[in-house]
DNA sequence: TCGGAAAGTAAGTAAGCACTTACTTAACAC
DNA sequence: GTGTTAAGTAAGTGCTTACTTACTTTCCGA
């Protein structure tokens, strides 16, 4: 019924209208889940008749992989890494750990729906999680695991396994973002904004992890 | 068609029928959420015909919400806590994290259905999650922040937002359940025992936050 | 041993689901 | 203008869903 696409009443050129379907697609998908969404709902969203959907894509599940194809790349060009490949390379280590929470923090935020997604995915047993896994989460813990690994033997961090301290680094990142989208959206139980939050676990992890 | 159960041919009293239900319930709908379940499946999993299920909740809801109870009280009896008592009352800082550590993931661990009960919950908007939140989150929070913040009037910990500690420990520790449970179940990217990753995490953050 | 209550079922119902068919409308090159 | 084609739809199809009805079977106390 209530439609977030403008309702022109024209028509649309093919490739437009299959854009607009996989965004109210992902959109519905990562609020209701795989399962509990409807292709007329999906419809309706786009503001166009059910069959149209079934012109666009096979069948449900093909949209669903076709919403994978699409953020996957996304995601895959937004490099975590990225921001922080400076700060690497000149071994600063406080840019590293802060670079990364805030740029993770912020990502999360602005992209709640694709949080949403990859639970769900990960929960129906569906291939985004699979595939984000591969593509984006081994790569990372790969390189900061072989940065804190090239500091442990500058002799500035304690000797421990690289990984274990990723995993607790991310953890504390992905746990934060979670709870403020999944749990606490009003931020009832500990009110931080993104910088406090960067601050203060980059502070935690760095003091943790140096000699 | 494969059931869990045994399928004796005797008739059980009403009772035992009803605990039976809650339970395969609650195993298929960790599964397959809430809507991803059939109350077909359920009864199938009991043994019994599906008017059966009716007979003893009036609704799915409220077999949802009979478990909820079920699990909402059970794991209010665990308190996370209780655990660490004896450390927090000696000032055992490295009791109190170790310990809570190891207790959870332990928890996580042998509990995993709970655990994707409570992701699909928040997801689907039930209530299971809010209640969790509400009764056990809110409260290890509190315990574990004024800890935190006596330690710092001892002038043992750094002055930091007390609850934003317990949030990047919390952290390391559910997103690595989180991880292990539901993306990495062959621990391909990381292996490591409960004890191990409670010794690096209670290392790290504690190392974190001594002055 | 027998009557009533509890435990159980087979066979529905209406609504909702993914998906199809057979058809109509608009756009646009020529 | 007109023929072709892509964009669009209304009205289905058969299946599955949560839930019901009307009925049968077993148990057990008096």
């Amino acid at each position: 019924m209530t439609s977030t696409a403008d309702h022109t009443i024209t028509r649309m050129p093919g490739d437009e209208r299959r854009q607009q379907i996989l965004e109210e697609a992902m959109r519905l998908f990562s609020e209701d889940g795989f399962r509990g969404t409807t292709t007329k709902q999906i419809a309706a969203a786009a503001g166009i008749s059910e069959a149209m959907v079934f012109k666009h894509f096979a069948n449900k599940e093909e949209l669903y992989a076709a919403i994978l194809d699409h953020k996957a790349c996304q995601h895959n060009l937004g490099d975590p890494l990225e921001a922080i490949r400076e700060p690497i390379s000149n071994k600063d280590d406080w840019g590293v750990f802060h670079g990364m929470a805030l740029n993770a923090l912020r990502k999360h935020q602005e992209d709640k729906d694709f949080i949403r997604l990859l639970l769900y995915s990960a929960l129906e047993g569906h291939d985004l999680a699979r595939m984000f896994f591969e593509s984006s989460v081994t790569g990372m813990y790969d390189a900061l695991g072989s940065y804190i690994r090239s500091r442990q033997e500058d002799e500035v961090f304690r000797v421990m396994e690289p990984k274990a301290v990723v995993r607790a680094f991310v953890g504390m990142l992905i746990h934060h973002s979670i709870t403020t989208i999944l749990f606490d959206p009003g931020q009832k139980i500990l009110k931080m904004s993104e910088e406090e939050a960067a601050e203060a676990f980059a502070t935690v992890l760095l003091k943790g992890v140096t000699k």
